[in-house]
Order: structure tokens, then C-alpha cells, then sequence
DNA sequence: GGCCCGAGTTGATTTCAGTCAATCGCCCGA
DNA sequence: TCGGGCGATTGACTGAAATCAACTCGGGCC
């Protein structure tokens, strides 16, 4: 039994793309399947990091994107002086790596939020295949492009003058997120620490920890630490666009 | 002599990129003179754009990438109770449009700042040119790469607790990016309203007023309206890192 | 099991930035 | 040339979030 498993896990892991779970949400979205077994070709092979265990630093030579199968892990760049700022959490399906690409080393960092396991695809190989799969070219391009959209909604995110909509929209883009995995997007497991939703939302730890409580009281969440429940997701839904800020509207300038 | 011009601007159309003064800030950095004669066959023609003129909208299908030539942009997102997120400001040698490679249609908006003249990269002919040559396929990724570094940079700059901060990160970043230009980066003439920095910072348009006042009260700037001279270029430097922020630093969550 | 440490919460206080309001002055167009 | 309007500045005030501090709780480790 224990042998059998272990198996099966090498031949999910030698046909990694073709069978893998996680399919229209990775890479492989909209690719025929005899361009996915190109793909596979590909895949190195998973790695598995521990909570807090660094995929790569800062300054690491760019080697491969790496695509979260399952797990999570947080980006982020940190100054001379220490400073941190998350760039994201990334969940399964998501990929990561793409700012080593302009200069051939990473500027950034990512880690481990729980124990996960990563598909690694070196670029060197990634790049060979998707000259001969022009499909997968411009899907390469396409995910790149979600990237940067998914950063603009960070940016919006920050963007509001209220704490409360911050995380508000915090919240239901993570249990969006979630849902799309076809996992619980009511009953949520907070994979990250406050002090990193705080970091990620450029607010005080206690600032994030009192919004939560105010949540809760208004009957909108279910808060145990990292265990959240959204009872009211209307409610949540409406904070994200509570305030009408006039400094944000549209101003020709 | 007028037609005599209008002959030379035509010929400079025709081979636009392998004489453009832009260079290796553009798309063709590190790219052979054959190939840049292939992907001077790609740029339809150049746009001029009045100010406050769009080169696209949300929801625009996507049909090619642009170049500024010269002049500057706005892009931001707009939501639909009117909220406006300026997502950057772009200035000569900077490509947008990325943000509709996932979806095929624009996803936000890009709008001049001052009269401005725009290369126009049809995406079809460019993926032709693309797929014919490696070296470009490499470059056109390592321009979205920088695309995505310039947002991180851009959430640093927001995740900052205090708005002196912010504004002499930006200031600092765009003087920088002035320079790198060749052009003055202590003399600034910002092309953006007092407005659109604000809502970039995430900030209202009274503190940044009452900050550029405070700095040059500082003696670090001289200010008078759009025209901006840093004096003190170290302590603008300074100043970016001023406050040490224990929210921010790193903390293995 | 008990101890210890760090995440998380809560409270008191401060401060900085947002808001409201008034005014200036530049630019553009009649 | 003269208004008008908007961008920009400045002031007064308010309020929300940061800071400082104390404490709880839970989990991991011995």
C-alpha cells in the first residue's frame, strides 16, 4: 500500500502537467495536449519548503518560474535598511519569478507560508519549448499579463484612505480566490500572519487586528486568528466601496 | 523647406526605430540591425495625442502596444462608482498596453498628460516579428519584467507610513528616471498634477501641496508649481529613508 | 505537563494626514 | 483685455490610524 503510493506519486510527478489537478488555472490554460506533453517535458520536478522556507533571495540568479501547486507563499523586496514590503501571497496555480526576468536574477524574494509544494520550470528548457509552441508563447504572455493586473488591484487596494476598505477588499479578493480554487470561500484559513496582511496593506499590526474585531462585532466575520469566517458577504462586499472618496475621482489633470 | 521637413519626417517614419533617439531605452535594446529593421516593419506609425487624450479605454479590444516617444502618460483604473487609481505616470521609452494581453481587452486606461507622440505596436505584426526572432521575444519579456519591478517599486512607495516618504521617493524616482533620459533631473517640469500625485501616493492633493511646501521650507526643493529644482538632491535622498518603520521590517509570519 | 515565546488583542494617547473652507494666481478663452 | 474657472496653496479643525504599552492566549519545545 505504502510502496503502491509512492508509485503513483512518480508517475504523477513524470506526467506532472497532463494530470495535474490544478489545470486550467496554471499555465497550461487553452494549450492542446500534445503541446501539454511539450509542456511537461519541462517541469523539472516539485519542491517542497517548510513554513518560512525561502524559494529564492534577492540577488539569486534566474534560473526557473516556479508555479505553487499546493500551499502558499508570500513576495516581497526588502530594503538595505530591512525594510519589507509584500508584493503578494500567491496561491496554487499562481506562478512566481517573473521579476528575475529583466536582469537575469531576482529582485525580489519568496517564502514559504505553510508547507509547500512548488513545480519548478527552468527557464532555459520554459524558453526552448515555447519557441517551437507559440501557443504557449502567448500564454506565457497572458500570465505575465494577469501579474500585472493582479498587482493594480494591490495597487487600488492601497490606494483607499480607509483602513476598513482595505481589508475589506483584502478579504473578499482572498475568499474570491479561494472559491475559484473550488475550496471554501466562506470558512477561510488565513495562511499568512497579521503582521504580514498588515505589511501587505501598509498598515499598523494593530490597526489590522482592531479592524478584525470591528468586523466581527458588526456581524460580518467569524474571527478565531487565522480561522475567518465570512457570515455577511453582502456586508463585506459593501465595505469595499463604502466611502466615496472625492480625491479619487476622475480629474483630467 | 516646409515640404523639405515634411520628406524628412516621412523617411523617419519609414525607419522609425533604427533612428529613433530612444534607443536602448525602447523595445530594440540589445537587438542586432537586422532585426531591427524587421521590427521597424512592425510600428504602424506614430499618434499624437493633445492633452488629456486617451490612447485607450477600458474595455478597449486590445490591438497593440505603445510606445511613448515623447510627452508622458497616465494610466489608472477607474471602478465603477467613478474612483480613479493612477497606476504610473510613463515617460519616453516606456511601452504600456500590457495590461490587455490577458484578456485580449484593455483593462485600464491611458490618457496624456501634455501633447505627446506614441509609437503604435500592433500586437498581431509584432508577434509575427516575435515568433521570427528570439532575441525580440527575450526583450519583449524583459520589458514586462521591468513593467512589474516599476509596480513594485510603486507599492513601496505607497506601503510608506509617512507621506513626506512617499513624495520623496517620487520625486527621487523621477528625477532619476529624467536623468536617465538625458535629460535634467535637478530642473524638474512635472508633467502631472498636484491631483494625480496625490491619488498615485494614495494621499489627499492638500498634504502633498502642504509637503512640497515643507520641503522646500527645508531648503531641499524650490517650488513653484509644476516647476520643481531639487537643491539638496542628498537630503531628498535622505529623506527616503527616514523613518524607520518597525511595521515594515521583516517577520518570518 | 509546564514553561516560554511570540502572535494577537485591547487600551490610552499622540500625531499625522484628511476634511472643510477660503483665497490666490495662472491660464485660457470669450 | 478682462473674466472665469480650475489648479494650487494655506489655515483651522477633526478624526482615523500610528504608537506605546500592557496583557492574553496558543503552540511548540523541553
Amino acid at each position: 500500500m505504502v510502496s503502491g503510493a509512492s508509485v503513483f506519486d512518480l508517475n504523477q510527478l513524470r506526467r506532472s502537467c497532463s494530470s495535474c489537478a490544478l489545470g486550467e488555472l496554471c499555465l497550461p490554460a487553452g494549450i492542446g495536449s500534445a503541446d501539454l506533453d511539450r509542456l511537461d517535458t519541462t517541469v523539472r520536478d516539485r519542491r517542497t519548503l517548510d513554513r518560512g522556507g525561502a524559494l529564492y533571495r534577492d540577488g539569486d540568479p534566474f534560473e526557473a518560474l516556479y508555479v505553487v501547486r499546493s500551499g502558499s507563499l508570500k513576495t516581497f523586496v526588502q530594503d538595505e535598511s530591512g525594510d519589507v514590503q509584500i508584493l503578494g501571497f500567491h496561491l496554487p496555480g499562481e506562478i512566481v519569478g517573473f521579476d528575475a526576468l529583466a536582469l537575469n536574477r531576482h529582485v525580489s524574494q519568496a517564502e514559504a507560508l505553510e508547507r509547500s509544494s512548488i513545480c519548478e520550470l527552468p527557464y532555459a528548457r520554459l524558453q526552448h519549448v515555447v519557441s517551437e509552441v507559440p501557443a504557449l508563447q502567448r500564454q506565457l504572455m497572458r500570465v505575465i499579463s494577469r501579474e500585472v493586473i493582479e498587482e493594480h488591484r494591490h495597487l487600488v487596494m492601497m490606494g483607499r484612505q480607509q483602513a476598513q476598505e482595505q481589508l475589506a477588499i483584502f478579504l473578499k479578493s482572498l475568499a474570491d480566490r479561494y472559491q475559484r480554487l473550488q475550496r471554501d470561500g466562506i470558512a477561510l484559513s488565513l495562511p499568512m500572519s497579521r503582521y504580514d496582511i498588515a505589511n501587505y496593506l501598509g498598515l499598523a499590526v494593530e490597526t489590522v487586528s482592531r479592524l478584525f474585531s470591528r468586523l466581527e462585532e458588526m456581524g460580518v466575520l467569524e474571527v478565531n486568528r487565522k480561522a475567518v469566517r465570512i457570515l455577511r458577504a453582502d456586508l463585506l462586499a459593501s465595505l469595499c466601496h463604502s466611502g466615496t472618496t472625492p480625491t479619487k475621482r476622475h480629474d483630467t489633470g
